[in-house]
DNA sequence: GTATTACATTTTATTTTATAAAATGCGATT
DNA sequence: AATCGCATTTTATAAAATAAAATGTAATAC
């Protein structure tokens, strides 16, 4: 009945912000200095200290406290070591559950326990899930027991339900008064995009294609400052993976999409924000082929 | 250790469908039938029938099952004599603990136990609410015990970052292929903005006139078909419902928005929906206090 | 004198357990 | 043939148990 460990987890984010902070040997680690700078108490902190003696990367002074015996540069990988962690990313299971559902595995009502056996998750953690998945509308709570599935993004017309909210919202993003470019974040996007273009498009997985492309659109509409903006595409991609992952990619237009976006890109850096909406627009209804009439 | 009955619910559940089947006398009450109708097992419906009988709605004959004493007129009132259930709408504890939290009564950093000893909750129930709001972004999670409240749309900006979304949905939903105009709804939401508009808008509550207003909104936005366009509006409504309540609203604008809500299902009706969009732009604008560039 | 640790105490969040409710299977009755 | 009544199985919930996390404070170091 005890909890998770948060020490673990603490002790890489401990060597994080070593790296950030870029301290050097010998230095002092006051625990409450970490304990306020990752939130957690001093409990926690002296715990995942303790782990990091053994790893020798800090060593103990009695009454005096934790020293670091290497420097921020030659800090071991703890990811590696500390597996046992895992955060158990939530949405790993969010998106199993998804993937199951769409390729029938599982039936059209289910009960709780049923979810607990197959995935081994805990009805917390299953709970928190289900939640989430309801929250997005594609699975219903029963008023007696177990849980229904619903429709899930299935059709070709919700699905381009998806499409027909990123041309409202894309393109007037763009033209937000709060819209600013940021200056790294297109740098990086331009050389994400150059990349595929350059071929990458052919190696890459299809999960890491679709990641690339939401993150785009994502970036661009997270330069409007609107935070419902983001949200709602947001929301729109995360079942838009679900589906996307299941059909056929067409990579032959992967090219002409990565030139679009470098040409999006060059258009609002140049200041020209209206012809990058306008484009923005068709470049979204060519990837849905769908056309829907302007406000 | 037990769970709340399910039985005392599906007693109004099971006359509200006599009612909608318009049931006489004397008609037998299929525990099956009913069960499927209200997506429950035989066995809460047994319960529930059975507290029928002591409240003489229905009558019970061994091996028979149940029939009808009343027709589907003169069905009492069920609401009252079971006020034991409450399905305990976990809204209300959502706004609760938000007007809380902008009076100023909930600190920064909350723990789980203090909330559950303050709004009497259980742990289910509030870490499901809880979920929500954090999926909403206005509370996060901490690492170790408790949670930590953001934002929630407390300035002046993010309140108006809701319009600018309204300013993008809206008119576009209006417009899309698949919208629809649902006469029953728009003859109700007329009606509603008549009354409002014959005084009832110096009469009504505050609630109550933020209700009428995010009401027709989302009616119009409901007719488009898409349920993305629906619930990032229903997303932004109810974050803004949070605010209002607690600004001061200015009553002599609402004979005119009434009218013009008005104005726009006429024009829909009429089947201008290009003038429509773009009056309901207009409207939008002016309601928020904005101004954006069109696509 | 100030800052920090070390340790004891309090409080918390999670899993486990117990249990009544809900679901289900099937012979009995109409 | 349909539906009930009852027995059995399965489920979801609140409460309990417990290790982790937070916190208060005296002791120690500088």
């Amino acid at each position: 009945m005890p909890r998770p460990n948060l020490a673990a987890q603490l002790t890489s984010r401990i060597l994080d912000y070593i790296r950030a902070n870029d301290l050097q040997p010998d230095q002092h680690l006051p625990s409450q200095t970490l304990a306020d700078a990752l939130r957690v108490s001093r409990a926690p902190i002296g715990a995942a200290l303790q782990m990091l003696e053994d790893m020798k990367v800090v060593r103990s002074e009695p009454n005096r406290g934790f020293f670091l015996v290497k420097g921020a540069d030659e800090l071991p990988d703890v990811a590696a070591s500390a597996e046992a962690m895992e955060p158990e990313n939530e949405d790993e299971w969010y998106f199993a559950i998804a993937e199951d559902r769409l390729a029938g595995k599982l039936p059209d009502r289910v009960s709780e326990n049923e979810l607990i056996r197959r995935y081994g998750l805990s009805r917390t953690r299953l709970l928190k899930i289900l939640t989430k998945i309801a929250e997005e509308g594609w699975i219903e709570r029963l008023p007696g027991n177990g849980w229904a599935f619903g429709q899930l993004l299935t059709s070709k017309e919700s699905y381009q339900h998806g499409y027909q909210l990123r041309v409202a919202l894309e393109p007037q993003a763009v033209l937000l008064p709060g819209f600013q470019i940021d200056r790294a974040a297109f740098a990086a996007a331009r050389e994400k995009q150059q990349w595929l273009l350059d071929g990458g498009y052919k190696r890459a997985s299809r999960s890491e294609i679709f990641a690339a492309n939401s993150e785009f659109h994502e970036m661009l509409v997270g330069c409007s400052g609107n935070p419902f903006f983001l949200d709602a595409l947001k929301r729109v991609n995360r079942l838009r993976r679900l589906v996307e992952y299941h059909i056929t990619v067409d990579r032959s237009r992967l090219p002409l999409q990565c030139r679009e976006h470098i040409n999006i890109l060059t258009l609002l850096e140049k200041g020209l924000r209206q012809e990058a909406a306008d484009f923005l627009r068709v470049h979204i209804e060519g990837a849905g082929l769908i056309k829907i009439p302007q406000v």
